[in-house]
DNA sequence: GGCACGCGTCAAGAAAAGCTGACACATGCC
DNA sequence: GGCATGTGTCAGCTTTTCTTGACGCGTGCC
């Protein structure tokens, strides 16, 4: 994973991707939930006040930049529970930055698969 | 201007648009050209291959996040022509900061004016 | 006047993102 | 069994974003 290095410049590709899954008021608070502390699915949905289809597909936005991860696992009742939490990533947004960025930045912009 | 400090932190809602500004393949190679140099529309638009109409609306997308500035100048053969140039921003994404900005973070996450 | 070059805006369609209400499956407990 | 808890997915709607092709205005030059 190139894009966890401290002072992070990385492909245009991914950085849109990183843009875009930031690109939400949900999306920031459920990261900002996940800062706090890991949790599972079904209580985060509870805790940030969203139905559970839209906050899975949340998270699957913010899983599929890289932002969080999950893991499935087993409480002691026996329940399978996702748990997620943020990956401590570090991005930085300048005009030179940004500069840089366009430069590995596919022709049709056209958003591609990354995992 | 409270936003050009260094070490940005900011608004929940300032951060969010500008992350909407920034969230589209156009608008970073627009910034990527006018931190290269400053330019005005047309030529700006013969540049990167966009159409002017929709140029312009990316333009009005950048401005409002404050990430552009523009200023309409007189060319020596008397035409009016619009001038855009990055202004020098900086932001910072982490978990942290992200949670930070979630504090002034407007409860329904609309799109707000900001000019 | 006619053409080239600037500026801007509008309507309307196409595409993507956001959201909801079902539905499916599993487990443990009374 | 019935209910609570957890998991996931799907179709379908609404809203936003993106994009294009007209228009309108102005100037200078031949």
């Amino acid at each position: 994973m190139p894009e966890n290095d401290p002072d992070a410049a990385c492909g245009g590709d991914h950085l849109l991707k990183v843009l875009g899954a930031l690109n939400n008021p949900h999306r920031l608070r459920i990261v900002a939930a996940l800062a706090r502390s890991r949790n599972y699915v079904s209580r985060l949905a509870r805790e940030t006040e969203i139905s559970r289809p839209l906050l899975h597909m949340h998270l699957q936005r913010l899983e599929s930049a890289g932002l969080v991860t999950s893991s499935l696992e087993l409480s002691s009742d026996g329940k399978a529970m996702r748990f997620y939490e943020v990956t401590p990533f570090f991005y930085q947004l300048t005009p030179d930055s940004i500069a840089q960025a366009t430069e590995t930045l596919s022709r049709t912009g056209q958003r591609e698969e990354t995992r």
